[in-house]
DNA sequence: GCCCAGCCGCTTTTT
DNA sequence: GCGGCTGGGC
């Protein structure tokens, strides 16, 4: 790497990057250049002589791994490297050794609603009910309990000791026995797999290792056993493992995180070199240091600085609106405001807790005429019809797919009805054959009678002729397909939806035609794979000038000039699942908002309706209890004209603490309910106490409602 | 075998 | 408020 490139990092930056052999953790707080760090250092490791072959760099997504990829291609770095997500990575090594794996090389992948159709037969299958063994917790507990944690189902089988684990590791061994007969992979399937693979055979693990002579890995405070197994694994031969991550950002606990994993890292490495990035080159000192105290009330957490290396700027607004209507159209007018000023709607994101409140955003800022983009690629392959083709497509290259076969084989109808199907799967299951084997044997099923074979048949045909080359380009497959299958007729037959749905498949072919000029080598396959591995985020898209609405976790990992974070509300954010009694947990949400804060460069704007209808019922919220902790001044909307003070809250309790604007913290002393006009007195720290007036922003307009 | 109405259950975040 | 599933009618 040339003087110029180097010069551009700070000491402790500079550190990282030529830290090149042993293991090393790079603490790095939110906007502290990490990713500079990142691909600087595969850059000097290149500069050392080392091949780009030999270096792996695993990202939390698909769209990290490809900035990074271009920003090493911007540093002039030989391309080379493998760049990719932990479950790509996985896919790769699980075909290549495939037979170690105990596994077909051509294996696809089910995402979360395969997988819940799969958890329900398996219950089903094990003559439960699933009132008394809900699919969503089987599912919750097989995955992130077991599989992540690498409990495979023969070890679950032998320390289960009470009914519950007991019936539990039959649905799981049931639930397996599924995947593998259709020669599916679910998500954590793929880094047990893998984590197994290199547990049991040293030579590829060996082989592995060799390959892959230094490891990097982001967003380790993201990380689960099992992927924690993996990175060990492929390091040990080495020790040249660089992770990177802030604990302070770790949002993914639900998902089988373990915070542990780069808070021990000390521990598994000894000799490892610590370097923490402090330094914040991206929000200005106001918002860096409201961050800084909220985080600050996590107890649970090691001391980190946040450095402002900008000066403070505006200051950070919270806002309190009447409802989430009122909230929205708040939101719609200070965008106006923002681009009257020069903001460009890209510079501009709002954020929320739960998808469902973008609904009330987005007809604001219709009505307003703002282009905004919701960031959520994973909902586009969740649509009816697109499952439907990809369904077909996957019967394709993985005729053992079951739930792809049992969903098209009646869509669009073509007489192939569920007692046809009854006594095909019975066919199957008595002669040992799948379900695909069965409809091209359908000649010898004699429980069928003339006109359901002769469908079959015709059926069974239409799929044969396109299994003749899969190696080619997908979307002129995908376009015949989606013709010969009749699914074009039907859509087109269906009216205004099926309007609506043909737009979505030809959009799905367009973007297959964009893979096959892409990739390298397209395959049916490989595309297959991209697409179950989307995440939400891979689908933002800057290319448009619109603002963008997304999850706070979504927004891991961006930045904005101008931030948005809506429903700032008990319930919300702290979710009403999050234990409260369960600091952990607690925390997390924190951590969360933390993300979204050091998300904003200059101008941050935190709100909360006083109502909120969730599921169809108007709701009076309490506001989040982390705004009290943001240690900054509310922006009421009520006048204050006639004197009196205002507290942002509703309720309160003698002995209760609360902050307000101008006199600080306090201890209630009593709480006088008088609806509209309720009075709360409060003796502040200061000494004083004063008797504070209640008032509600447009309440009585609300209570008419 | 097909279609539709109505009921039920769920409803946080996502690779 | 929504979408998935079931059961009944054609």
């Amino acid at each position: 790497m040339n003087d110029t490139l180097s010069q551009q990092l700070t000491p402790s930056q500079k550190k990282a990057v030529f830290h090149l052999e042993g293991p090393l953790l790079v603490i790095a707080g939110p906007g502290s250049g990490k990713t500079r760090v990142i691909t600087y250092r595969i850059a000097a490791l290149i500069d050392t002589g080392i091949r780009p072959f030999n270096i792996c760099a695993i990202t939390f997504t698909n769209k990290a791994a490809d900035e990074m990829r271009q920003r090493t291609i911007t540093l002039e770095t030989p391309a080379g490297a493998h760049i990719s997500t932990f479950h790509s990575l996985c896919v790769t090594i699980l075909r290549q050794f495939a037979a170690k794996a105990g596994i077909h090389p051509n294996f696809t992948i089910y995402n979360e609603s395969d997988q819940t159709r799969c958890i329900k037969q398996a219950i089903k299958d094990c003559g439960l009910d699933t009132t008394n063994f809900p699919p969503a917790r089987c599912l919750d507990a097989i995955s992130n309990r077991l599989k992540n944690n690498l409990i495979d189902v023969d070890s679950f089988k032998s320390q289960a000791d009470d009914f519950f684990s007991e019936t539990l590791a039959r649905i799981y061994a049931r639930y397996q026995q599924i995947l593998s007969q259709a020669n599916t992979l679910d998500f954590d399937d793929l880094l047990m797999k893998t984590a197994f693979l290199l547990r049991d055979h040293p030579d590829v693990c060996s082989e592995l290792g060799n390959r892959f002579r230094f490891l990097l890995i982001d967003e380790y405070q993201d990380t689960n056993y099992a992927q924690y197994k993996i990175a060990k694994a492929l390091a040990s031969a080495h020790n040249n493992i660089c992770v990177t991550g802030d604990p302070d950002q770790s949002i993914y606990r639900w998902r089988g995180a373990d915070i542990r994993n780069i808070l021990a890292f000390e521990d598994d490495w000894p000799d490892a070199t610590v370097v923490k990035l402090e330094e914040n080159f991206r929000s200005t000192a106001n918002i860096l240091e409201t961050a800084d105290r909220l985080i600050s009330c996590n107890l649970n957490r090691k001391q980190k600085r946040l450095v402002p290396t900008k000066p403070p700027g505006q200051d950070v607004i919270v806002n309190a609106f009447a409802d989430e209507l009122e909230e929205a159209q708040a939101l719609a007018n200070q965008v106006k405001q923002l681009t009257d000023n020069g903001a460009s709607l890209n510079d501009i994101a709002v954020f929320y807790r739960v998808n469902a409140q973008s609904r009330a955003i987005e007809e604001a800022l219709i009505q307003n005429q703002i282009p905004y983009q919701i960031v959520r690629g994973v909902e586009f392959y969740n649509r009816k019809e697109i499952r439907d083709m990809l369904a077909y497509l996957k019967i394709l290259v993985n005729p053992d797919d079951e739930i792809a076969l049992l969903r098209v084989i009646n869509t669009p109808a073509r007489g192939i009805g569920k007692t046809t199907v009854d006594r095909l799967r019975t066919y199957a299951s008595h002669k040992n054959i799948t379900l695909y084997e069965a409809l091209k044997k359908v000649g010898s099923i004699d429980s069928l009678s003339k006109a359901p074979k002769a469908k079959i048949a015709a059926f069974v045909n239409m799929l044969e002729q396109f299994k003749t080359d899969l190696t080619g380009q997908v979307a002129p497959l995908a376009e015949r397909l989606f013709i010969e299958s009749g699914l074009q007729q039907y859509l087109k037959a269906a009216g205004e939806d099926g309007k609506n749905a043909l737009e979505n498949v030809n959009e799905l072919i367009n973007a297959a035609a964009q893979y096959d000029h892409q990739a390298e080598k397209p395959t049916l396959l490989d595309y297959l794979q991209q697409i179950s591995l989307v995440s939400d985020v891979d689908a933002y898209d800057t290319s448009i000038d619109r603002v963008a609405l997304m999850t706070l976790h979504t927004a891991k990992g961006l930045e904005f000039e101008n931030v948005f974070i809506v429903g700032v509300e008990e319930g919300l954010l702290p979710h009403e699942r999050t234990n409260t009694d369960d600091a952990d947990d607690l925390e997390e949400e924190r951590r969360l908002f933390f993300v979204g804060i050091t998300r904003a460069k200059s101008g941050l704007y935190i709100s909360y309706a006083r109502y909120r209808t969730i599921r169809g019922q108007l709701l009076r919220t309490i506001p989040s209890q982390f705004l009290f902790e943001l240690g900054i001044n509310f922006a009421e909307l009520t006048q204050e004209d006639d004197g009196f003070s205002v507290i942002t809250q509703y309720d309160f309790n003698p002995g209760q603490m609360v902050q307000h604007g101008s006199f600080g913290l306090g201890t209630v002393t009593e709480f006088i309910d008088m609806g509209e006009n309720s009075i709360v007195v409060v003796k502040f720290n200061t000494g004083q106490t004063k008797s504070l007036m209640l008032k509600y922003a447009n309440l009585s307009k609300i209570d008419n409602i």
